[in-house]
DNA sequence: GAGTTTGAAACT
DNA sequence: CAGTTTCAAACTC
């Protein structure tokens, strides 16, 4: 036990420097190379995390996914039965976790969970195993801290930070096991009780805590959690809070440490106020919750939260609405996954999905939290992970930038095939995305300016090629504040925010403060009526919370289709119906959507200039060709929109594809710019395909990048790997109409897009998370 | 900011 | 399945 922790502090002190060339050069001269390894190990944890989530939760990943994730859960699962049964939602998530360590260590140790005496043992050499991971996780930190200077403090602290719970394990051996003894007192009596949900919300508390920018904040979301589990704790937490802000501060440095032993951390740090006693018990209480026999399992959801963290954090917590919006995705589809769990016994859960699943009992009784930045704990999440870590690094685009690398990194690796986001959910696609709109975000933190600048400048180019001077300024503005939200905002007034016409229950999302609807019940407060209303919605179309836009091409090259010749690489799902806009404005959804219209169109004198719909239609285009004539103007706008429109829907795309998060991030601020300001809704496919499917495309987001680079064919687009989940719903808007557009001048405008893509080639990965968003929500239902 | 337009979603 | 109504976003002034 001691080893390895002392291994992971080391690492993590060694973090600190890992940044700077001598060290990465000593590395390279020692043999010891393990630290960068543990890294990615806990990358992999993380990134398990948030992944694995959405792929339990969603049936669909049965498909492939085979992303390592996916089978490592799926072990993890097994293993962990025993422990769910006793911790319930806790259990799953810290099962998730301790199931993907002990996958990644070793599947070996997984199979002694299953005699109940073995359990706890089992979880422990989880939790040890784990530990290190955290001691990684903060390790990887660094990197994020060097970025962010906010985060340097922390950076700084991490290490003492560790030490202090490094004596608390190893130091302090006999005073653990006191403690771990009356831990388990307390959580046996708490089980006894039936307060398994209390851990959850400890966990909440912790989640909160992490994503909370403020100390303060952090401090107020765990009081509320606390109070919630256990009142006496919340008072102590609070006094102490307010008797010393530097322990504040500590506690918030503290949190990602808290992963390894964020609780004693606490302890720790709070033992100044003479209340440390208190806020101990509490918190090894709650630890015991989570794991009774050992208080390592702090440090594995810490690590999830770290991993959070470090999407988040790192991109420096700032404002309040980026928690929301984190928290309202996140809550979503947490309820969902939750549910899932429930249903599902158990266990699996993937991590990302526990933080959710806790999340909804805290929600439901934090629920106010909304104003406030409840959100955290959504963080996990796989929407929420990416919406968050978008919000981080739309905070620091250079600390983003490094930090999604890591990010990225960890929610690739778990894909592994897929370099691409695929992995966690599509969390990395989302971040991506993400990041690319709250990039546009100015309300942010201002060490952007340069980045938004840049973003502004690439963002009013693109907009010049797609629209006019008029419009472009709109968008700019709309740009600006769609960035704010990059989740999703409504405005409903009749709906309650309870169908389709809400985007963002449309989106999946739950609403936030910046929406201005009226008696909205899409609050996680109203998580069953939400659920309710979406299973009844998707028994009427399953396909409702699908992405409306669909990329084709590769999908299934079904026969017949000659859509996937088409420019577009992507399509509406069911085509548009417009009759006045001539699919040139928003109104249309295939135009809002960056796509070209396809003979599944259903509009009337299309000039879609992403793609007329007409290449299926001859008469489509002999009415067109009309109308383009008197506008002849707009037909040379056409063309260049053509040009543009591509990129602009690519933008749209891209954002979420950007999800190339790691280096791509650079990129897709570029191809940000993109002006698709309409990428908001598009961007909420991504997000929502992101998240259900994510796994299903690791493999394709690979090959989108190289067909929208390469590709000038948009035969080639629909490569293989694309083809996946998307291709059966493309099937039904693959019409041999996409052939149609090759052969109009949109050839022009067909490479446009892919040019755009080549830009990015993130941005693909946008297009393969929208199709496996898809098969997320059809998850849902299947399983209600 | 108010009002209009538009087309999807929902309903019949 | 088609037609109508409802709804909220997009757009205009």
């Amino acid at each position: 036990m001691d080893t390895p922790e002392r291994k992971q502090i080391a690492t993590t002190s060694v973090s600190k420097f890992e940044d700077s060339p001598v060290f990465n050069y000593i590395n390279n001269l020692s043999p010891i190379q393990p630290v960068k390894s543990i890294h990615t190990t806990q990358t992999f944890n993380s990134l398990s995390f948030a992944s694995l989530p959405s792929v339990f939760t969603s049936p669909h990943v049965s498909s492939y996914k085979e992303s390592r994730f996916l089978r490592r859960h799926s072990v993890a699962d097994l293993s962990k039965p025993d422990f769910a049964s006793e911790n319930g939602n806790k259990v799953d998530t810290n099962g998730g976790v301790t199931g993907s360590v002990s996958q990644l260590q070793g599947n070996s140790s997984a199979p002694d969970g299953n005699s109940d005496s073995t359990e706890l043992p089992s979880v422990h050499s989880l939790s040890t195993k784990e530990e290190p991971q955290a001691m990684k996780s903060d390790s990887a930190r660094p990197d994020c801290d060097q970025k962010l200077p906010d985060s340097v403090t922390e950076s700084g602290e991490d290490p003492a930070l560790i030490e202090p719970y490094v004596h608390n394990k190893s130091g302090n051996g006999s005073a653990e096991a006191e403690a771990n003894k009356q831990v388990v007192s307390l959580t046996e009596e708490r089980e006894a009780t039936g307060y398994d949900w209390e851990s959850l919300i400890t966990e909440g508390s912790d989640l909160l805590i992490f994503s909370s920018p403020n100390g303060s904040e952090a401090i107020r979301l765990v009081q509320k959690p606390l109070d919630l589990v256990t009142g006496f704790t919340s008072s102590t937490l609070s006094q102490i809070m307010e008797n010393d802000n530097t322990n504040l501060s500590k506690m918030r440095i503290a949190d990602p440490i808290e992963s390894s032993g964020g609780q004693q951390e606490i302890e720790f740090l709070s033992s100044q106020a003479g209340e440390a006693h208190e806020l101990k018990d509490m918190d090894r209480a709650i630890d015991s919750l989570s794991f009774p026999n050992s208080s390592n399992s702090m440090s594995r959801e810490i690590t999830d939260d770290e991993v959070a963290r470090y999407i988040t954090d790192d991109c420096k917590p700032v404002s309040n609405l980026y928690r929301g919006m984190r928290r309202r995705c996140l809550d979503f589809e947490a309820a969902v996954s939750r549910r899932k769990n429930l249903e599902d016994g158990s266990t699996s859960g993937s991590v990302s999905t526990h933080p959710e699943e806790k999340m909804p009992s805290v929600d439901k009784q934090l629920v106010p939290y909304k104003s406030g930045g409840v959100a955290t704990r959504c963080i996990l999440t796989g929407i929420g992970l990416h919406l968050n870590a978008l919000a981080t690094a739309s905070k620091d685009a250079k600390t983003l930038n490094q930090e999604k690398f890591s990010s990225e990194r960890q929610l690739n690796l778990p894909n592994s095939s897929a370099s691409c986001h695929s992995p966690s959910t599509g969390l990395d696609p989302r971040l991506t995305s993400v990041v690319t709109e709250r990039d546009m975000d100015p309300s942010e933190n201002g060490v952007h300016n340069e980045e938004d600048a840049v973003r502004a400048s690439a963002y009013v180019l693109a907009e010049d090629f797609n629209q006019n001077s008029p419009k472009k300024k709109r968008r700019r503005l709309e740009h600006a504040g769609e960035t704010e939200s990059s989740c999703k905002r409504c405005n409903c007034k009749k709906s309650k925010c309870l169908k389709l016409y809400c985007e963002c229950f449309a989106a999946g999302v739950y609403c936030i403060e910046p929406c201005s609807c009226q008696d909205c019940f899409n609050k996680p407060i109203h998580e069953d009526t939400v659920l309710a209303t979406r299973k009844q919605i998707e028994s009427r179309n399953p396909l409702a919370f699908a992405p409306k836009v669909i990329r084709n091409s590769d999908s299934l090259p079904e026969p017949g289709d000659e859509s996937n010749k088409t420019p577009a690489s992507a399509r509406h799902k069911r085509g548009c119906n417009c009759k006045k806009s001539s699919c040139l404005k928003k109104y249309c959804e295939c135009y809002q959507g960056g796509v070209g219209c396809s003979i599944s169109c259903r509009c009337e004198g299309c000039k879609n200039a992403f793609g007329r719909k007409d290449g299926s239609s001859l008469l489509g285009l002999e009415t067109e060709q009309e109308e383009e004539e008197p506008e002849t103007n707009q037909a040379s706008a056409m063309d260049d929109k053509a040009l543009h429109g591509p990129e602009i829907p690519n933008n749209e795309e891209q954002n979420p594809g950007s999800a190339i998060p790691s280096t791509p991030l650079q990129h897709c601020r570029q191809l940000v710019p993109l002006p698709f300001s309409s990428r908001s809704k598009p961007l909420r496919s991504s997000f929502l395909n992101v998240g259900s499917s994510s796994g299903f495309y690791t493999g394709n987001k690979l090959e989108k990048p190289n067909i929208l680079q390469s590709q000038p064919d948009p035969g080639k687009n629909t490569l293989p790997g694309m083809e996946d989940e998307m291709p059966d719903i493309l099937c039904g808007n693959c019409s041999p109409g996409a052939g149609v557009k090759t052969g109009s001048p949109n050839s022009k405008r067909i490479s446009p897009p892919q040019s755009d893509f080549g830009l990015s080639p993130l941005p693909r990965t946008g297009r393969k998370l929208i199709l496996q968003s898809i098969p997320s929500f059809p998850s849902l239902t299947p399983q209600h």
